[in-house]
DNA sequence: TATTGTTATACTCTATAACTATA
DNA sequence: TATAGTTATAGAGTATAACAATA
């Protein structure tokens, strides 16, 4: 065995899940950045299975709760997607009754969409397993919420959408 | 036009590309966690286009670089995804003569991977993008690197693999 | 029986280009 | 011509399940 496959085999963690992190990568931002997110989206997901939604389309629901009777491409403004990936997403929230589509009078190739009351509910619904992740990564991070918010949203600035 | 899609009209950029943050998303880490590493991870991927490598494998290169001679099984405990997301990038590499596999004369199951003098030079060539890039990220992040670091690493610790 | 690497398949998220129907 | 929404297609990244070969 190489002294590289020993390295592997005797991994910090007890199961076999746990990974290393290559020194390499020790002092990188990104890749922090990358694991976290990863972990973090992973936990949401997790307790979305209760319910037969996608993940992504809490975003959406929570907009429209937001930004009432938007196009789809409003829409795809606000939350920074090509509005091609909305359509899926709209059909999925339309065929369970969670939003409905309204034709604009002044464009017949335009509608609004509005959350309907079901809709509403599921979006409170989502935001509560959306708080209560927050509240846990609240916890972790403590103190420094402020000051971390602050920092990722000046590397967006910076990198911008381009 | 309603109240909310002129607010999406007013948007604060120039361009379209710009996206308000709604104000349900403002305080939440976990969104702005996702923000930022896209956009970063876009902006490492962008420059990787002056190459034919996908963005995920220079992370496999780097790791093979200082792990010599793991087992498609090793490199995939280190890298922290199932062994067979590996199968299509280890071929993508050996194709290009990235990587060498080597018979295991112990367990006829196996071999081991090595960076060929090409794969060094290319892993080498990738990291000094993946360095440009995390130069500027330190620009942006600054003093508070450190705290960055220990802040996302404890968020991967507490919320796991799960 | 268990493990190794591979294959087949599928799912999420995303984008581009082309289509349609309007404007 | 230009725009709104849709469709078709693609690609990156991931996972699970099943398979053949070997242990």
């Amino acid at each position: 065995m190489t002294s590289a496959a020993k390295a592997v085999e005797e991994l910090p963690g007890q199961n076999e899940t746990d990974s290393l992190i290559p020194a390499a990568f020790r002092d990188v931002i990104g890749y922090h950045l990358r694991v976290a997110q990863e972990v973090s989206f992973q936990a949401f997901s997790a307790m979305l299975e209760k319910t037969d939604l996608k993940p992504g389309w809490y975003s959406i629901l929570t907009i429209l709760a937001e930004y009432d009777g938007l196009t789809p491409s409003e829409l795809s403004k606000v939350c920074g997607r090509d509005r091609s990936t909305l359509t899926s997403t709209l059909k999925g929230l339309s065929i369970r009754g969670l939003i409905e589509r309204r034709q604009n009078p002044d464009d017949q190739r335009s509608y609004s969409v509005r959350l309907t009351d079901e809709g509403r509910k599921m979006q409170a619904r989502l935001h509560a397993f959306a708080q209560e992740h927050d509240r846990r990564l609240d916890a972790i991070v403590g103190e420094d919420k402020e000051a971390l918010v602050a920092i990722l949203a000046r590397i967006v600035g910076a990198l911008g959408k381009g």
